[in-house]
DNA sequence: TATTGTTATACTCTATAACTATA
DNA sequence: TATAGTTATAGAGTATAACAATA
């Protein structure tokens, strides 16, 4: 912490979020069997991108993903099989498709944030409003530094409401 | 938010962390091959649990990460062919035995997190001081109210010191 | 008999490489 | 020729089931 200053430097909180971080990393990390949700982490981080970027194309969401094409195509081979995922012709090149969640796929990936949401509340219920005043000003500023950030090195497609 | 308390309620910021945890999820969620770190996201939960709770028992293990004794016994081969872990007898029953995390294991674990601490900072250094003084309180919070909860359901053995 | 851990088998996820179709 | 996407193949991760060893 730094001594001379009234506030916390970026390290300081850093820390704090990384111990939180591997707690939510160890208890939402595990796969689609045991679980609650019937998607795999794999399958769910293309639900949260294309949720986000509605007709993103396979090698944009590929880099997202920070994988590769091959694997990204079988990922959507099977959300597609099971219905939560649509492969559409693109508008503008016909070498490119667009992806779409489907009804079925929009719904799982609200059922599964609810899900996640109220086990959350359960803790934060014993914390005191105080404490959650200031988690939920902090969770903002850091959105908002995260938002900034991202919009220096991608401008891309307009990003979603949220 | 409720409008006649001077507080937000549980959802409010669950909603909020919510979207944090997504971020990260994303941004972390890859698999090794291509993330900088030399193990999977799986391989990484056994290391943060073993990290935590030095001479766990396979079973135990397995419980904590929601998955089979197979798996985790087959994860477990991975881990000790590459160095990260070690098997050793138990004590206290000859059909038990005793995982730990060999130096190797430790400093892999002390660097991804500095990594992700830093990755965290970048965005943390973007806030401003208020809004990081808040965050950290709210993290502190949510910590201690999270070690509650689990203290209530589940005394088992030492927690760690963080 | 119940518990701890491993092995056998099958399916998912991942990557590299080779391929087709389009620009 | 370069780019978008798919298919072939191999290794990692996962689960169910069957197994050996111990309590």
């Amino acid at each position: 912490m730094h001594p001379a200053s009234q506030f916390p430097g970026p390290a300081d909180v850093a820390a704090s979020a990384s111990v939180v971080a591997e707690l939510l990393e160890v208890l939402w990390g595990g796969s689609r069997d045991l679980a609650a949700t019937p998607v795999s982490v794999s399958q769910l981080r293309v639900l949260y991108i294309v949720e986000e970027w509605d007709g993103i194309n396979l090698r944009t969401l590929t880099e997202r993903l920070e994988s590769r094409p091959s694997s990204v195509s079988r990922l959507c081979d099977r959300l597609e099989a099971v219905g939560l995922l649509q492969r559409t012709a693109s508008a503008v090149s016909r070498r490119e498709l667009e992806l779409h969640l489907t009804p079925a796929g929009l719904a799982l990936v609200a059922d599964i944030r609810a899900a996640r949401e109220e086990s959350l509340a359960r803790v934060l219920a014993v914390m005191s409003g105080a404490d959650r005043r200031a988690l939920l000003a902090g969770l903002q500023g850091f959105r908002a530094a995260s938002a900034e950030l991202a919009g220096d090195r991608a401008p891309g497609p307009e990003a979603r409401t949220a």
